[in-house]
This record gives C-alpha cells, sequence and structure tokens, in this order.
DNA sequence: AAGAACCGACTGATGGTTCGGAAGAATACG
DNA sequence: CGTATTCTTCCGAACCATCAGTCGGTTCTT
C-alpha cells in the first residue's frame, strides 16, 4: 500500500545541489543530466523521477542558490551598527562572490542571462524568480540606507530617493563586476569600487 | 588560370550580417548554420567556403556590429560643441541601442557573455577582442569629459581620475541596462538614468 | 579545360527524454 | 511463518531529434 516512503524534498535539494556544483563549473548547456545523475550518485532515469525536466533542475538549483545568498548577507550585515560599515561590509560581500573559484559563478551569472532572455529559456517565462532576486537586493540596500538615515549618519533628503540610489548602486555594483569578469584585474577592480564608494558615501553622508 | 573572382570580404560580411540578424533574433545556440545558409541565400557547404567554423561567423558578425556601433557614437557626438550635451548624446545613443526591436540586442550581449567565459566558447581565447571594445567606448567616454575640461565646462582635478571616471559611467550604464533589460520598466529606466546623470554632470562641472 | 565557386545529401556524435522492467519494502493472505 | 501481492523507487539501454562539419560532384567563368 505504502512503501519505502523517501522525502521528495530532501532528495530534489541533493540533486539540484550537484547540478549547481556542474553548471558552475562547466556551464549548463555542456553538463549533461547523466553527469547529474553520477555527481548525485543515482541512475540518469532516477533524475526524472525528481525533475520532469533539465530545465528545471536548473530553476530549481538557480533559485536555491541565489536565496542563500541574499540569506548571508543580510545575516552578516545585519549586527553591523555603523551604516557606513554596514555599507562597506555588503560591499565587500559582492566583492567575495565573484572570487569563489571552484564552482565559478561568472558562468553562473552568464547563464541565468542566457536562460532569461532566449525564447524557451528556463527563466524565460518564469522571469518573476530574477525580479523577485533583484527585489531582495534592493530592499537590503535600501534597509542600509533608511537605517543610516534613522541614525542620522546618512543625510534624511536621501529617504525620498532611497529607492532610486539603491537601485543605481546596484546597477553600478553589477556593472563593475562584469567589467572586472571581462578584464581579469582584480586590482583595477577594488580600485574602482574604492574610488566610486567614497564618492558615493561622501554624497549620502551628512 | 584565375577565373571567376568573388570578392571573399564582401561575401564574408554579407554571411555575417545574415548571421547576426538571426543571431539576435533567435540566439547563437539556436540557430544553425542552414538557417545561416538560406537567410544569405547560399548553400550550407558554401558557407564552409568562407568559414572555418559556425564560431568564426559569430565572431565576425560581433566584431563587425559592435565595430560599426562604436563608429556610429563616435560620429554622433564628434561635432557637439557644449561637453555636457555630447555627454548626454552618448547616453541617449547606448538608451537607443536598447530598443531596436528586431534583431534584439540583448540576445547578442546575453550571447557574447556566454561565448566569453564558457571555455570552448567563440570569444573565450579571443577575449581580447572583447576587451578592446570596451576600451574603445572608455576612450570615447574619455574623450568627451577631457574635452570638457579642456573647454573649462568639467573640473580641471577630474583629468587625474579620467579613466577611473570613464570606466565607473560605462558600469553604470551596462549595469542599469542590464537592469531594465531584466525588469523591463522603461520609464523607470529613464528616471534611474536622468537621476543618476543629474549627479554626475553635478559632480564633474565647475 | 581548368579551377573557382557552389551545393545538399550524408556522417557522426551528442544528449534530452522515455520506457520496460528489476529491486526492495510494506502489507495481505493462507 | 512463509508466500503472494502491490506499490514505490530505481535504473540504464534505447529512442529520437538535432546539427556541425565533410565530401563528391555540378556549375559557372575565364
Amino acid at each position: 500500500m505504502s512503501p519505502k516512503l523517501i522525502d521528495k524534498t530532501e532528495k530534489c535539494n541533493e540533486i539540484a545541489s550537484a547540478a549547481l556544483y556542474l553548471f558552475a563549473k562547466k556551464g549548463y548547456a555542456a553538463t549533461s543530466v547523466g553527469q547529474i545523475a553520477e555527481a548525485a550518485g543515482i541512475g540518469k532515469g532516477t533524475v526524472y523521477e525528481y525533475f520532469p525536466s533539465k530545465e528545471d533542475i536548473f530553476v530549481h538549483a538557480i533559485n536555491a542558490w541565489m536565496m542563500d545568498l541574499i540569506n548571508r548577507m543580510v545575516e552578516k550585515t545585519r549586527n553591523i551598527e555603523n551604516p557606513v560599515d554596514r555599507l562597506k561590509a555588503f560591499i565587500e560581500m559582492v566583492k567575495d562572490v565573484l572570487n569563489v573559484e571552484e564552482p565559478d559563478p561568472k558562468k553562473l551569472f552568464a547563464d541565468i542571462d542566457q536562460q532569461t532572455f532566449m525564447p524557451g529559456g528556463a527563466f524565460y517565462k518564469r522571469r518573476h524568480i530574477i525580479k523577485d532576486m533583484r527585489a531582495a537586493f534592493c530592499d537590503l540596500v535600501v534597509d542600509i540606507l533608511l537605517d543610516g538615515v534613522s541614525k542620522k549618519v546618512f543625510k534624511p533628503e536621501i529617504a525620498r530617493d532611497v529607492s532610486k540610489i539603491a537601485i543605481n548602486l546596484l546597477a553600478y555594483l553589477d556593472g563593475i563586476c562584469m567589467h572586472y569578469l571581462i578584464m581579469e584585474e582584480y586590482q583595477e577592480f577594488e580600485d574602482q569600487i574604492d574610488f566610486y564608494i567614497r564618492g558615493f558615501v561622501d554624497y549620502i553622508t551628512i
């Protein structure tokens, strides 16, 4: 009637986790379902007991990865009292994400864009997932900024445009990270961010 | 001895141009060599008389596209006297690029990143092409800024950090364009840029 | 007639998805 | 207690579709 019961959710996570590692290592297209199965220690057919398609594995894996990322960022910056330090800690985390070697995050980013923009891509009809992720990052920055305003460290007038400012800061970080990933000069990358953030902090602090 | 002579270069450009249209419409992976041949009005085998591989078609097509883009930008901004207007004209062109409908540029950008970051990608071992393109854009911005300094419209002290400033501006534009492409809200996009540029111009003008 | 230009059928490899059935565990029954 | 039954879980061989790239031959120009 009801033999061997398995925690489907847990197994899904295991498969997605193994898959994420491969996606980050070789890219989505170059990773076959057979390799995912092998990495997860199961048979190819079994994968399809837990996911209807390769695309769904990607969506699940990326979703978990991004959620984890944003959670860690919120956690790490939550208890920093000084708003300027908190902002800088956030930026430091953004920089750190890029320097993970083994499962290479830049491949994940490239694949996410690909799957978001191409018709038929895994995220093409689930763009809301990507949008929600961006919104979560934006919320964190807004929170840091408003915290600074309430502590009388940042100018009160930035509260009015706080979401514009947050989006612009995130856009800059996005762009400069991309610049670094292409140009591959870490020192320049750090200098650029320092230069920018100095101006930014000057602009928002009282 | 020397029969039918064809302008190889010209034919290469024709094929690449037909290919670019398809790449921008359906993406690199979803475009087959057969479709490129059909679009160019030739047979599949003929394509291989002009290009050794599909990847080379992509490199050639993207190269031509980016060159044309940068040339048009230089051309359009060359004769604007007022440095602030010139800067704004440049930004206007960047915005315009995103709004080309038919051969969708965002798919090209996604494919370029893909082919640059993935081992074995068309640009993976030719990253210098992408780097050079970015450098060309940077040069244009630097030129605009220094022109403004020499015309006593922009602060003289920005000359020292002019290349840092240019890269940061381009990074911001990159990032905010990506933001727009994902979020798909044009009004917000324009407001964000306006907001940023107002601050930027304030910061650099005397 | 020589060689440049062209062509599309063919090849070979790849990889997502399906499927028929094996292995195993809980229950039902004799 | 042992056997049959039933349903879950697992599996990898086989199926199928898709192309990038090749090749042998045709057409065209000089």
